[in-house]
RNA sequence: GCUGCUGUAGCUCAGUGGUAGAGCGCGUCAUUGGUAAUGACGAGGCCGGGAGUUCAAUUCUCCCUAGCAGCACCA
């Protein structure tokens, strides 16, 4: 007599079911509907196969398309699985490694075989028929335990040695899985090494609800001394409105890409003579300027002072800061002799000490702070700079103003005794909360801790670590709706650091602000304040940003707000448009006002129809329009027309520029 | 830095082994038009840089350089 299994499910309910039963067994008891529907199961809280059988009485929760976080996961997981099928099967000879769902798809690294190229995006369309072709074939996913060894020789006798490396790593004496597409050993089936689980057939797959994107190259493991792989990239959802709302957003991306808006809105560009540092146009460093004046206040009123320290300093500093044996590949260095410019030249000796740009302002602000004598009573002392640094950052990382060479820190470095670290954490994080609360964005805190690689004794990491837990936690952030979270091994070599995130309108995050508390650099500058007792003591250093860099921060804001940014930072904050040439005086007279009243205005007096002119001023984003004509200049009002409005609003010149001054006023003087 | 792709007018892009084209923008003229492109005419290019092949290279080959995508990197 068979036993009978007690399968409890998610309503309380308990069936009994035969040995050697599965949860598709299941879903079949309970209805034809539903065991269409279900895809996978969760046996004991696990993602399992809906076909694997019971080890023994479970509970079941059976999983459809409706578990959309589920269902997503194994859907990109087969779609990958199918990629890699596909395309051995229009290219056999080619290597298979490893294929991953990813944040919205799934990615397949291969190697083409020797006698053809590297595949390309050429080679998508016909990759993607192939695995429309195996989507509609419906082949079954069937799952196969194999010895480690037996494992090992299928693939060496393929001639996939990556699986073979990869197999003969895999921890001894645990059971390997494999699943056949089709059935196991038959001709058609294929097969490939995978944990699972996967969906019952290829044919719950939707085969429009993906579609492959790009070719890259990836190495190995990751690693560039091995061998370079193709990774096809592919976005893959559960139907065809999904796939295309994804499509969607991307598009939106580039629409909002800074790098586009930035030269359509005359803000700045880049060029080869100068690549990954930002020339700086009229336009755009009207923004740069109203941040930094803000930026300013807020440093001013949270106590803090503002220096300015040198762009070059010599070698022999930045061997005692650290940066020299830590970060030297990253800086800039000059010889410290003027070069010989005859026949030719420059010529340099290459005998002359190193001078380096400084590629971080805390040395320089550790000089500051020791000049004279502190006490422990003038703590702490918060020295800010908008610090230009020079980086020399890999030429494949360069992006835009997301990722420069040359860029400007809103930086500073709080030094205080070991007692104030977390009061003054907390402050930061207050100040960090009221500058982005006034740009409108969402952000979330991270706590980045020891990495692996470390500088410093336990015990002093155990309270650096403690020390800003607890000030996040008095500030009152340490809360899911802060997104609190701590990441182990992130955080920098000296130190733990707390991380601001930022989510942008298209959901997107960034990472800006950060908080660090360091004990290493005061050590190695010898920094000292007098305590108390008459002696010497060692302050604790805060390397903290809020923007982390304007030319990022700028970057960030044009895509947050797709080029439309509030009116107290657009570089023309309104634009008088006369409809016929005799209405220019008047014009005239409404910018002359405007001006007076502060506003960043120009008019615009060219010999074209308002449509044009219309036209033209939204394209670049400016938010108000004044349009004037014969009936304001009688009645002494303005028609604004408002970026994003399809209606203009008439009102009188007095009310209009009461509203444009309060709108052009930023967030912290209100 | 690695791999792949790309570099033609200010911008977006066509094109060709016999030194080039469009649209937008710009200039001139006409037009004075009520809320997302008025019309005509005109100017504008060392076809990223260097070398090679060729009678001839913007076009083919190689090297360099920058950009783009991804990877690696981002203390």
């Amino acid at each position: 007599m068979t036993e009978l299994l007690k399968i409890s499910l998610p309503d309380g309910s308990v069936r009994e079911m035969p040995e050697g039963s599965t949860p598709a067994d299941v879903a079949a008891a309970i209805g034809p509907g539903l065991a269409k529907a279900a895809i996978a199961a969760k046996v004991d809280g696990e993602l399992r196969d809906i076909g694997r059988p019971f080890e023994g009485d479970a509970e079941l929760a059976l999983v459809t398309n409706r578990d959309e976080d589920e269902a997503l996961e194994l859907a990109r997981h087969d779609f990958a699985h199918v990629l890699a099928e596909a395309v051995q099967a229009l290219w056999p000879g080619t290597q298979i490694t490893f294929g991953p769902a990813t944040e919205d798809g799934f990615y397949y690294d291969v190697m083409a075989p020797a006698d053809r190229a590297p595949f390309g995006m050429e080679d998508l369309p016909a990759i993607e028929e192939k695995m429309r072709e195996i989507i509609k074939a419906d082949k079954p996913l069937c799952r196969e335990a194999w010895s480690r060894q037996a494992l090992i020789d299928k693939w060496k006798a393929d001639g996939e040695s990556f699986k073979a490396e990869w197999a003969a790593e895999l921890p001894e004496g645990e059971e390997l899985t494999v699943y056949w597409s089709g059935a196991p050993n038959e001709e058609g089936s294929w097969m490939d090494m995978c944990r699972g689980p996967h969906l019952p057939s290829t044919g719950k797959l939707d085969p429009q609800a993906f579609k492959l994107m790009r070719v890259a190259g990836a190495y190995w493991r990751g690693d560039q001394a091995n061998a370079q792989l193709t990774r096809i990239y592919g976005t893959g959802w559960l139907n065809k409105k999904q796939l295309n709302q994804h499509l969607m957003r991307l598009e939106e991306a580039a629409k909002r890409d800074h790098r586009k808006l930035g030269r359509e809105m005359d803000l700045f560009h880049l060029q080869e003579e100068a690549h990954g540092s930002v020339f700086w146009h009229p336009q755009g460093y009207k923004i740069w300027r109203e941040l930094e004046s803000y930026m300013r206040r807020k440093m001013d009123g949270g106590g803090y002072r503002e220096i300015k320290t040198p762009q070059v300093m010599d070698a022999r500093q930045w061997e005692q800061s650290g940066h020299w044996g830590k970060y030297r590949e990253n800086m800039f260095v000059i010889p410290d002799e003027v070069p010989n410019t005859e026949d030719e030249g420059p010529v340099i000796s290459g005998e002359a000490d190193w001078m380096a740009l400084k590629p971080m302002n805390c040395p320089a602000h550790v000089i500051v702070f020791k000049q004279g004598i502190t006490s422990y009573r003038d703590l702490p002392i918060r020295l800010g700079e908008m610090g230009c640094c020079h980086r020399n950052e890999p030429h494949g990382a360069l992006h835009g103003l997301m990722r420069v060479r040359q860029f400007t820190q809103d930086d500073a470095h709080i030094f205080c005794t070991e007692d104030q670290v977390v009061e003054e954490t907390r402050k930061f994080c207050e100040l960090a909360d009221s500058v982005y609360k006034d740009f409108g964005f969402k952000y979330e805190i991270k706590l980045a801790l020891r990495p692996e690689q470390r500088f410093g004794s336990d015990a002093d990491w155990d309270k650096a670590e403690e020390e800003l837990r607890n000030a996040v936690k008095e500030a009152g952030m340490a809360t899911e709706e802060f997104g609190w979270e701590e990441l182990p091994g992130e955080g920098a070599f000296y130190a733990p650091k707390l991380e601001w995130h930022l989510t942008d309108a298209i959901g997107r995050t960034w990472q800006v602000g950060t908080i660090q508390s360091d004990r290493v650099l005061p050590e190695r500058l010898d920094a000292t304040y007098i305590g108390e007792d008459g002696g010497k003591h060692r302050p604790v250093m805060l390397h903290r940003a809020i923007f982390g860099s304007y030319e990022r921060f700028i970057g960030i804001l044009i895509e947050h707000f797709a080029g439309k940014v509030p009116v107290w930072l657009a570089p023309t904050q309104a634009v008088v448009a006369p409809i016929v040439s005799d209405i220019d005086d008047y014009a005239g007279e409404v910018l002359a006002k405007l001006e007076a009243a502060g506003i960043r205005a120009s008019a615009d007096l060219r010999n074209e129809k308002i449509n044009y002119k219309v036209r033209e001023h939204s394209l670049k984003k400016v938010p108000h329009l004044l349009v004037v004509g014969k009936r304001e200049q009688e009645e002494g009002t303005v028609a604004i027309r408002t970026l994003g409005e399809k209606d203009q609003r008439v009102m009188p010149l007095d009310e209009a520029l009461a509203m444009l001054t309060e709108e052009a006023t930023a967030p912290d003087l209100r």
